[in-house]
DNA sequence: GATGAATGAGTGTTCATTCAT
DNA sequence: TATGAATGAACACTCATTCAT
């Protein structure tokens, strides 16, 4: 049991620093120290491996999302803490966040659409999260008067992009976090 | 030789839908509609293959950011036109442009560097121009004082994402547009 | 494992009558009753192959050599067993022997040298053995005089061609290596 | 015509030194500064291009062997001929020669026979011509009494191995000459 | 749970050769 | 004579996967 858990360890490390195509049963293996075959013995194939790693990544990413507080001071508060969170996320398990992010094989079969699912959830979350931010925050006159769906869809670019930018840097960048907040900050709050 | 022009057109197009890894040769060549050795007629091999196309991607993609217009009324209009020509030229060619700014294949022979040069320059084209652009904004009082370093990450950021993003829709989204150049306009430009 | 020696032996018979060059792996597998990947996994590729029979080969072929009798009454005895040795060899085992005197295909690559260095060992056997007996033999009158190191040469020539000529005949020719020691002995030994 | 004179050149070089197989229609025309196709012009294909040279070399040897002085003084004095010219040939034209004595290759398509009906010719002459020797010598008592045909055999193998030997050195080698003739006259000529 | 041995299907690449000019 | 462009057939090799134990 202990060795299954290598075998997630080496491949999540390996699918998002070399991509699933790039990356083979054999590396996974040797990278895991452990045979070949008994990849085989706790997955379907490397098909299925890349999609449960896919798929717990995507559980926790979307729990964690969910465990953001609720309750805040301002509304903006709330757009930093999404903010701060991903960052957090990445310097955690930078391997297992990025893939959420890359693109989908187009050569995996995911039979189960885990992939397809996840996504949809993702992106009607953050949907929701931002419009009611935005929504409120403009009524409230918190925020300065914005289209909002054209802008939640730039802030989901803008967090998309604090994940494929920060996972191979090994800690957090509180500059980089600070700087983007505060892009925001003036962006959005009225003066 | 038109054949050729079908060769990079069709590589063009599947590496940058597919990724370098799960493109085949073979496939290369039955989208070109030509037999596969005419591939290595032309070209030294896959990776050189990729490298050319790549090559001449980044160097159209250079010499249109070196086309803008130098004279402008005010410094945020300078930040306007490179938004506004990343949607032009993803418009234009969006599988070229795209492959710009995907992940360096893991598996790819690049024994000239021609990717690590392009992205490189590419990168030292952005600090410069965005970091005059800030310098000089901030100074004239058009923008706020913001910490130019961090601010030019975010707005390099926030290009890389336009091509990523819009690559394979087919038309500009000109809303999309508009939000994103509005979102910097609020966030830099002094009331 | 069984099967690896099947593919060994196929291949050896197969690069001795053929040549590395024109010998493909799909050959070897078919003569060998085994799919084509099995060689991958028993060799590293058709080159390892090629120069672990050629090791095989010559470590044999040497420790035959140094196994040869030390004690003889007379000092042309020892060319003679040196030469009847050759004719035994090849009965045995003709293609593995007859692989160590053909030429090195130019495109084989052998990083660890095993071909030269064997090559090396085996002439220097050669010049020590022949040079010894040639010099005792003259000192005690049993040979007639003759110009030493060419000699040698002379003899290290024919014991090559006995190799070469026998390789892919079926049984020792008795009269053909008799001829030869006698054409040997009435040229060194003294009346 | 010039040009063609330079792939048959060329090809002998390339064929001889890396073999049939090893050598590839481009090397040559590399070699030769020639396009490819411009050696279909001149030759069917490759093999008729390594058939025309083999055939060729083995005309000027038989020719050369033919030219050999009639008229010696002794019967020796032929053997020794023939073992001369052996060293001159390969001093004039190294490849040409040594393609006489190399393996045919298995892949070569020959349906002339030009190598088959070559190698018998000179197989015939080389058995007559020592027979003849032999008999002769043997009967006016010059030589000493020897099995006839074993030791035509053995003076064959003699003489191919020079050829073998010696067609990658610039020059003739006096020593290893004279050496091969006293070991043969002191085996042969009766005191 | 775990593994050494084995394989079907495919991958990038090369080669001798031909075609159109 | 001469060549740039093109191809059918084959080649060495890899990969995900399975089987027997």
């Amino acid at each position: 049991m202990k060795k299954k858990f290598y075998i997630i360890d080496a491949a999540t490390r390996l699918f998002a620093t070399q991509g699933f195509d790039a990356t083979t049963t054999i590396q996974i293996s040797e990278e895991a120290k452990v045979t070949e075959p008994l990849l085989y013995y706790h997955f379907k194939g490397k098909d299925e491996l890349y999609t449960s790693i896919l798929g717990s990544a995507f559980d926790e990413y979307l729990s964690r999302l969910d465990s953001l507080k609720k309750e805040t001071k301002t509304w903006f508060e709330k757009i930093e803490n999404i903010i701060t969170l991903h960052f957090q996320l990445i310097d955690e398990k930078p391997y297992d966040f990025y893939l959420t992010i890359t693109n989908y094989p187009t050569r995996l079969k995911d039979p189960e659409n885990v992939y397809k699912k996840s996504v949809k959830r993702q992106s009607e979350w953050f949907k929701s999260y931002f419009t009611n931010c935005l929504k409120k925050g403009i009524k409230s006159g918190e925020f300065v008067k914005v289209p909002v769906d054209e802008t939640v869809n730039v802030l989901v670019l803008l967090i998309k992009d604090i994940l494929r930018q920060q996972s191979f840097s090994p800690k957090i960048d509180k500059k980089a976090m600070n700087a983007i907040i505060a892009f925001c900050r003036r962006s959005l709050v009225a003066k």
